[in-house]
RNA sequence: GCGCGAGUGGCGGAACUGGCAGACGCACCAGGUUUAGGUCCUGGCGCCUUCGGGUGUGCGGGUUCGAGUCCCGCCUCGCGCACCA
């Protein structure tokens, strides 16, 4: 290695070298001295003393990053944008006085762990422990201040024991619909013992009302009973089966291809016994709770479309000529336009279907086209039935235009006795509403399109403004309703709005149909299986009835398995059915226990599904707050400190709201959008409904934060090939030309990974530039919410920063601290104190570009001003503290204090030295800039008339007198020529 | 199709309630230091210009003394949802 001169002239100067030596000490310093352990209030780490004397004010903050999966890949310079964030964050609240908490443990369950272990035979614990170390010291180096005690891990029995005791009380618990909760709202969960109670003392009817009472009831009987009520349940139910990835997944996991997010394979539905969770009870407050929290309105919108709730009515048609008293219930959200409804259509799935065809063939003068070919109603459906079954949810979506065939039912409409035909089409879908619809052709879409195609009726019943009619296109706005009586009710004249409360107060006065709410959301499908998860701490008996593991017995540790794969079939077999790895441990799945029911020991059979990935990241955050507590998932009081509600809710909230506490920095991407934060919500909301939580919501503010993308660079057939060997040159026009093996490849910016080939490891980054500088490019890159290219290059900006910083305080040459006990100029306190005031709210706000922006204009500015004095480096070096940690602690260090500045006070801009004597008044004529003046801050309006008027540039422009001027002291005066 | 967000120099991006557009950084240009390169320091840098100025924040209108910012209509890109009755 060659000595460059600069080394031997410039020995002390701050280079990669110096960086890698500075940021390993000051991060073994934080780790002995345990500088970023925050003090509980109690539980097993309750330090209420320590508490009490280290943040006399009380003011705590809780800052996580989304729980990270320990990937074989490592971590690349995408990664730790957020959690740069959230450390930037911490530290200036540290330095604020408050007792902030910061840490990250890892969601280690999860599939490419248990896919490597199919491909190697190693055991996917050791293969996801050793992607935490790897993890764990690319974090460490990059200077974060975390808890390290708090570092949880999912796949460990002492935090599995928790999630599965979490899964029994969501088991052991009940959604009572009018309960009346402390907020005044109504309906909470409860402990499913309260409803056995109900049902014995007769105070609930039993839903079977044949004389018996709870007690002559079987315990089979029973348990069907409490089993139906259980917010975790076993059930038969259409879910969607992946069979080339060997398991169930939840609709959350469907991706719009209908393909599994993992793995991308074909999903089928098929009726299989499941666990599902009954997240549809809570759709209502998780629709309404987003109004108290501070989260990005794009995600409230994402999760309240996922709830999809929507005000209507559900209406009952009786089915004309059929025997007995068959009828069809429809929901739909325009009550109003009942009297437009000229003909039904129900869902391929629809059980109905199996009543309502009539034998024989089609009645004399059916239309060609409702009858698909076939020469009668039975056979028509049976086809289309058997044409759409074959279909998969794509090729559904594929195909809009609107088939059906005319299934020889006729219904009546109840508001007018209209005799009108009912179809079966797959545009309806069964997995919403009730699988069945009335069709109004004049104010719906697609029910115009298909009356269009079919030649059905169209009849207005809501008055267009426009007066073009409903013939050609179906008109959905405002409109005042027409044609819409009977002799009982009449809604014409009126409004939808009013319309629709009418005829809804109609129905429901004759037991036609009642005002409903619908949701799109279904119950959570909460079973796969897997290996690689949570065991369910649940047996069957005999009988089939589930029971849950009493507590003693958690946890339930996963065993050991010969083959970790679940059965996988062919990607297209729809006929298989999932067979989950833990079923083959024979000895494991049957055993004899005693549950402590008083039933003795008894043969159980194990549930052999595992639980889904979410199980472990649903509560994590939790945990974080008290990892060592034995006792309780965590210590009420600690919970209470850390995550309880604020006297005053968040910024937006609706008048009167109360805060439902939670997080108070949450951030992560926004693919975890409706998932994890959806279901995360949930799982809160319950435990809150029992009495173990005293926050509302798991989440107080989320910030989304942007992606780094990275330049990609496909060749001359569109492949990818490896960016770091794509060579950059100028070509001969001045346009940047790329290439790669001497070939021109084409450059494009994309998510960073092994796709596209543009992988950038920030271990690439510590080497070249140290942590430091990582962290100071990815903070000034850009606003945190925004996704924004990576360019190396530009990397040198962050490196000069701190080497002009560091030159501001050591010789180069000498290593000596060079700054001056000089007063400042008053134009440099100024700048100081100016900078204090804009880096304050910009580390508030999470607006690190800017802060940087500042931080810069005052390095620079010192570094023009000579000597750098002593009080405008040491609070300039405190301000950089929460973004360059390490060169800060060392520079403070060399200012003569020898301890760790992590808790130093944050500067305090002094009001008097943000006031200027003069500014710079701009002079405009007819709103453009003309001239300017030098005048003083507090100059009167009238003065700064006369000065302006007075002007010689003024004068020119205004030789016919003036018309008006605008005068806004001291920075504006607006001249308007007659 | 519906909903949301965004369009500002060669590039990433600044701009509080309407009030000097382009902070800060990259790249680039010039000068200084240096044997040279690099580093470092200083200055310049939207576009056009006859050096007076003109013009300029996706496009077209509007409100206003004054619009990147507000209103109306388009265009483009990104994200989400998608036959949800």
């Amino acid at each position: 290695m060659t000595t460059t001169p600069q080394a031997t002239e410039t020995p002390h100067r701050y280079t990669a070298a110096l960086a890698d030596e500075i940021e390993r000490a000051w991060q073994d310093r934080w780790e002995e001295s345990g500088t970023f352990r925050a003090p509980n209030p109690a539980g097993p780490w309750g330090e209420p003393d320590v508490l009490a004397s280290r943040f006399p004010s009380g003011e705590k903050m809780l800052v996580l990053d989304m729980f990270p999966y320990p990937s074989g890949a490592g971590l690349h310079i995408g990664h730790p944008l957020g959690y740069i964030a959230t450390d930037v964050f911490s530290r200036y609240h540290r330095m604020l006085g408050k007792n902030v908490c910061h840490c990250i443990g890892f969601d280690a369950f999860g599939l490419p762990a248990e896919q490597y272990a199919v491909q190697t035979g190693q055991h996917p614990r050791k293969t996801t422990e050793d992607n935490i170390v790897i993890m764990t010291r690319q974090l460490r180096r990059l200077g974060l201040g975390l808890d390290d005690r708090r570092a949880i891990r999912t796949i460990d029995p002492a935090y599995y024991r928790w999630t599965q005791w979490i899964f029994l009380k969501i088991w052991d618990a009940w959604y009572d619909t009018d309960a009346v909760r402390a907020d005044g709202g109504r309906g909470k969960a409860r402990p499913i013992s309260e409803l056995v109670a109900a049902y014995a003392s007769g105070e609930r009817p039993l839903p079977a009302d044949d004389g018996r009472e709870w007690a002559d009831l079987s315990s089979l009987e029973q348990a069907q009973i409490i089993d139906s009520y259980r917010l975790a349940y076993a059930a038969e139910a259409p879910v969607n089966w992946a069979p080339g990835l060997g398991s169930v997944v939840a609709n959350e996991e469907v991706t719009n291809e209908g393909r599994s997010e993992r793995g991308n394979f074909p999903v089928f539905r098929k009726n299989l016994r499941q666990w599902m969770m009954r997240i549809t009870a809570y759709a209502d407050r998780l629709a309404d709770d987003l109004d108290r929290v501070d989260w990005p309105d794009k995600v409230k919108a994402m999760q309240r479309n996922w709830i999809g709730r929507s005000q209507g009515a559900r209406v009952t048609f009786p089915v004309a000529d059929a025997p007995g008293s068959e009828e069809l219930e429809v929901f739909t959200t325009r009550p109003d336009t009942l009297f437009g409804a000229t003909f039904m259509v129900v869902a391929p799935e629809h059980p109905a279907l199996d009543s309502i065809v009539p034998a024989g063939s089609w009645p004399a003068g059916t239309d060609a086209r409702w009858t698909g070919g076939a020469t009668g109603p039975a056979e028509a459906v049976a086809a289309y039935r058997r044409a759409s079954s074959r279909k998969s949810d794509v090729e559904r979506q594929e195909n809009k235009e609107k088939t059906g065939v005319f299934t020889g039912a006729y219904a009546t409409n109840p508001v007018n006795g209209a005799r009108i035909p009912v179809f079966v089409a797959d545009y309806v879908l069964m997995g919403y509403g009730t699988g069945a619809i009335m069709a109004v052709p004049s104010h719906d879409e697609r029910d115009h399109e298909f009356a269009t195609t079919f030649g059905l009726d169209i009849v207005q019943v809501v008055s267009d403004p426009d007066g073009v009619g409903v013939a050609d296109a179906a008109y959905t706005g405002d409109g005042l309703a027409m044609n819409s009586a009977n002799d009982e009710v009449s809604l014409n004249g009126l409004g939808v709005t009013e319309a629709k409360a009418r005829m809804t107060a109609w129905l429901e006065a004759k037991g036609l149909g009642r005002g409903t709410v619908n949701y799109k959301l279904r119950d959570w499908l909460f079973s796969r299986q897997r290996y690689w998860g949570e065991p369910f701490p649940i047996v069957f008996d005999a009988d089939g009835t589930a029971h849950g593991l009493p507590e003693s017995m958690l946890p339930l540790e996963l065993p050991d398995v010969p083959d970790y794969s679940p059965r996988l079939f062919d990607p297209e077999d729809d006929s298989s059915e999932p067979e989950p790895p833990l079923g083959r441990v024979r000895e494991w799945v049957e055993v004899d226990l005693d549950l402590g029911d008083g039933r003795g020991v008894q043969r159980y059979t194990r549930e052999t599904n595992t639980m889904p990935n979410w199980a472990g990241s649903c509560w994590y955050y939790l945990r974080y707050l008290d990892p060592a507590n034995g006792d309780a998932l965590v210590d009420p009081d600690v919970e209470a400190y850390w995550m309880g509600p604020y006297a005053t809710p968040v910024a937006g909230a609706p008048e009167g709201a109360h805060d439902p506490g939670g997080v108070d920095l949450y951030v992560g991407g926004v693919e975890h959008a409706v998932l994890h934060l959806l279901y995360a919500r949930f799982w809160h909301k319950v435990l809150f409904d029992l009495g173990h939580l005293s926050s509302e919501e798991p989440f107080r503010t989320y910030f989304s934060q942007g992606y780094i993308q990275a330049p990609a660079y496909t060749d001359a057939r569109g492949q990818y090939v490896e960016a770091s060997e794509v060579v950059e040159a100028a070509g001969a026009d001045g346009q940047r030309l790329f290439t790669y093996d001497g070939a021109p490849v084409r450059r494009e910016f994309g998510k960073i990974g092994k796709s596209l080939k543009n992988m950038i490891s920030p271990d690439d980054m510590y080497a070249a530039y140290g942590a430091d500088t990582l962290r100071l490019y990815e903070m000034g890159m850009g606003p945190l919410a925004q996704s924004k290219p990576w360019d190396t290059r530009a990397v040198a900006g962050s490196v000069r920063f701190l080497q002009r910083l560091w030159r501001n305080v050591v010789d180069e040459e000498t290593g000596a601290v060079r700054v001056v006990e000089t007063e400042p100029s008053a134009a440099l306190v100024r700048a100081l104190h100016r900078t204090i005031d804009a880096v304050t709210t910009d580390y508030a706000d999470l607006g690190f570009n800017t802060a940087i922006a500042r931080l810069t204009e005052l390095n620079n500015e010192v570094t023009k001003s000579g000597g750098a004095p002593r009080s405008v480096i040491e609070p300039l070096v405190l301000m950089c503290a929460p973004l360059v940690p390490h060169i800060a602690e060392e520079l403070w260090s060399r200012l003569g204090h020898p301890e760790s500045l992590a808790y130093e006070r944050f500067p305090v801009a002094d009001p008097a030295h943000l006031v200027e004597d003069t500014v710079t008044c701009v002079i405009q004529i007819q709103g453009k800039v003309r001239d300017r003046l030098d005048v003083p801050a507090a100059i009167t309006e009238d003065a700064l008339r006369s000065l302006a008027l007075a002007l010689p540039k003024v004068q020119a422009a205004t030789p016919n007198g003036i018309r008006a001027v605008i005068v806004r002291p001291p920075r504006l005066v607006n001249v308007v020529p007659a």
